[in-house]
DNA sequence: TTTGTATCCTACTAATCCGATAGGATAATA
DNA sequence: TATTATCCTATCGGATTAGTAGGATACAAA
């Protein structure tokens, strides 16, 4: 079980333009320095963020990216689905051979995992995100100012 | 994000051990049988299964196998610990480059989902999925009885 | 208008992982 | 002795994935 590198990357990219909607946007290639990952790449996972509605380019070329909405309705869900589609830890989930006949007691167990993962990333918005990642760099200036 | 095929059997496969623990122990061959799965792949889960003390061959090749111990001690994430190692959900927390340092607002968030999924794995144990899994047969005999 | 630069779009590749099969060794039972 | 179940290792095809490459487009500054 593990998450593929497109919802990280993809994840950290838009809160990087969450915490930057209000001013001018951002630009892709600062993202990828920023955020150390090679801007080529970046190419595809801010396509995907933009195929989504997640995000929008406002004016044209260089005038970077910005939320397109509001980011206490945006959860982590929700850009989740960007990279994944949908979560099914387990492929019966989605035909209705099992879990829905509650066939074993093994499959509903994951059924219930597969819920409580959906709902944790739920539980989660980008404004949350938000105040905690300016919250961790203020910290951060905080240790360098007193080194 | 999946579960691999060899956690799924692997429970089923360890739930139907611990139904049967108390008689005479239960089959490899009939395990396959009943779970329907390849009896040749089904020796490389039970392989692991034992390798991690999860269940024991008592008596010899003929005596079948039984849960090695106390099933209300046994939880899920002991099942998948058996076949997973452990739960990496990014490889980040692995190394101490990032998390624990608390670098950025989403490798907490994953850190999170991390704890989250392990803290269900570990909140059912085996005599749990073992009731819930009489419960279903005995339904389910109970609609065949109608029938 | 030209040039540079940023985004956009598609294709490709190398590597890794994974589900499953195969073959044969070992050991217990009949 | 013959049979059968478990044990053990190797292998293979396929799918997925992380990341690269190349070039088209479009905008802005010179």
């Amino acid at each position: 079980m593990k998450l593929n590198t497109k919802t990280r990357y993809g994840l950290r990219a838009i809160i990087e333009i969450a915490m930057n909607s209000s001013e001018h946007g951002v630009l892709q290639k600062d993202i990828a320095q920023t955020q150390n990952i090679s801007n080529k790449y970046l190419d595809q996972i801010i396509a995907e963020l933009k195929s989504a509605d997640l995000i929008v380019n406002t004016g044209g070329k260089k005038s970077g990216y910005k939320l397109n909405g509001d980011p206490k309705k945006i959860t982590a869900y929700t850009v989740f689905k960007a990279f994944n589609s949908s979560l099914q830890l387990i492929d019966c989930l989605s035909n209705n051979e099992c879990c829905k006949t509650k066939l074993c007691a093994a499959q509903q167990f994951w059924c219930g995992l597969n819920d409580h993962i959906i709902t944790y990333l739920q539980s989660k918005t980008l404004h949350d995100l938000v105040q905690e990642q300016s919250k961790i760099q203020k910290n951060n200036d905080l240790v360098m100012f007193y080194i």
